[in-house]
DNA sequence: TTGGTTATGATTGTTTTTGATTATTTTTGG
DNA sequence: CCAAAAATAATCAAAAACAATCATAACCAA
């Protein structure tokens, strides 16, 4: 990725959320977190923003939201780990399903060099698995324009027509009683099928998605394994005659 | 190619992505690094762009100036025209295909605020059909990482579940026994697939790709609608027998 | 055709950029 | 306030991109 254009982008998901982790730079450029760094630097001295510790914000910004910018990076490592643990899963030959999502973007550096196929609906995670030579599938669909994910019925008879030896998903909620859940209907639908399309569907979610649940039922507990970080025994006791939780330690 | 088709080429190129890398450069215009390099610098000269590490950027200037040095632009070129002219073709409610490739691509600006349905199975083409809002609808299929395009057995179940109204695609060869040719079979195939799907297929050629012959066939001539760029009168004697060309005069 | 000119692409050594590593500073939680 | 953890800055080697150079190929006019 070229150095204005990598500017840009900067600034432009700046522009939108006003608030960006280096980490976040990091996923959406494909770069490492010292050229984003320079990045940065360079574009401070062009007054286009303000570093502050952890990232950068909009020059005008106040630091009010700072500490839920603070608690969203810590998140940031565990997340890696989770997806970390979750490639330590996957075998040669394997067929897997990428879901859209930020933690499933993580896994793709660790899939490098593995001699597997990778089946995606998500566009944003094209790149990366370019960059890292891994063969891949997308699925076909109407493209979401906004989340560059491909959704809608097509997209579901698209994915029908393939089978998993594992997937791997995000997911917003996990609940006792309402399973696992996510905002978009169209999305559960899709996350739904790729579990049943496989042999061993994982779910990545950090501790804060316990007993959260969300608008669209994607599966019943005890279609996936779990895969999360350090949570409270209690939490695990809750659930875990409904399904097996794997818990990542730091 | 000659130099001042290779500039106005990168002039383009520029104008839909604003920044471009010069090994898509050397792709595009099928010359060597060295060309290219010297054709930015003395395009840098003429302030029509501005060098970067890896590439050339557009310089900068406000979006209006923006706008209207990529509307000169555009109209000066050949494929520009041809692009323009077939989206004449195109009405509202229409759902059409749009294959991989510079010409088609042209065509997307062009389409803004028109009502339709773009079904495509080029990666590359979502960025400028998400920026005018255009419905689209991107088949599956395996990643060919080179052209960001989907090809192989998937790709053309995928495709084939669609049915169009009008298909448009460039090609490479145009010769009156060996009909539509192009380069890669993968790419043929579908090429040829989307014809057979749709009602009106339209081949986006300039005058170059006649009396070619390439690798792999698409389809007979018989099968698609021509539009070209002014070609000699003997050459559409040759051909009026055979399929349809329209001529776009400039 | 010939001789001169220009454009091209390969090759060379040089410069820039990059990502990993290290040491240092800042932040956080007890 | 202190210690641990995270983020940063500084440093360095490798990789990528660069400019300069050269031989060849294409072109043009005589």
């Amino acid at each position: 990725m070229l150095t204005p254009e990598r500017h840009r982008k900067i600034i432009e998901v700046l522009g939108e959320k006003s608030v960006v982790t280096i980490q976040e730079l990091v996923e959406v450029t494909n770069s490492s977190e010292s050229t984003i760094r320079r990045d940065l630097s360079q574009l401070q001295k062009e007054k286009k923003l303000k570093r502050v510790h952890g990232g950068a914000s909009l020059t005008q910004q106040k630091s009010e939201e700072l500490s839920v910018f603070e608690k969203s990076e810590r998140n940031s490592s565990e997340k890696e780990r989770i997806a970390q643990y979750a490639c330590d899963l996957v075998e040669t030959g394997d067929c897997i399903y990428l879901d859209a999502g930020t933690t499933t973007l993580k896994m793709i550096p660790y899939l490098k060099d593995r001699e597997i196929t990778v089946v995606t609906n998500a566009i944003s995670h094209l790149e990366a698995l370019s960059q890292h030579e891994i063969k891949t599938y997308l699925i076909g669909g109407l493209v979401k324009s906004k989340t560059k994910a491909l959704v809608g019925s097509s997209a579901i008879k698209s994915l029908s027509s393939y089978r998993f030896d594992k997937v791997f998903l995000g997911i917003n909620g996990i609940h006792i009683d309402a399973g696992f859940t996510t905002p978009d209907p169209e999305e559960a639908a899709l996350k739904g099928l790729a579990i049943s399309l496989s042999q061993k569907g994982f779910i990545l979610a950090d501790h804060t998605k316990f007993h959260e649940t969300s608008f669209s039922k994607v599966a019943e507990l005890s279609e996936a394994i779990i895969i999360t970080d350090d949570i409270d025994d209690d939490v695990i006791y809750d659930f875990q005659d409904k399904t097996e939780i794997r818990v990542v330690t730091s």
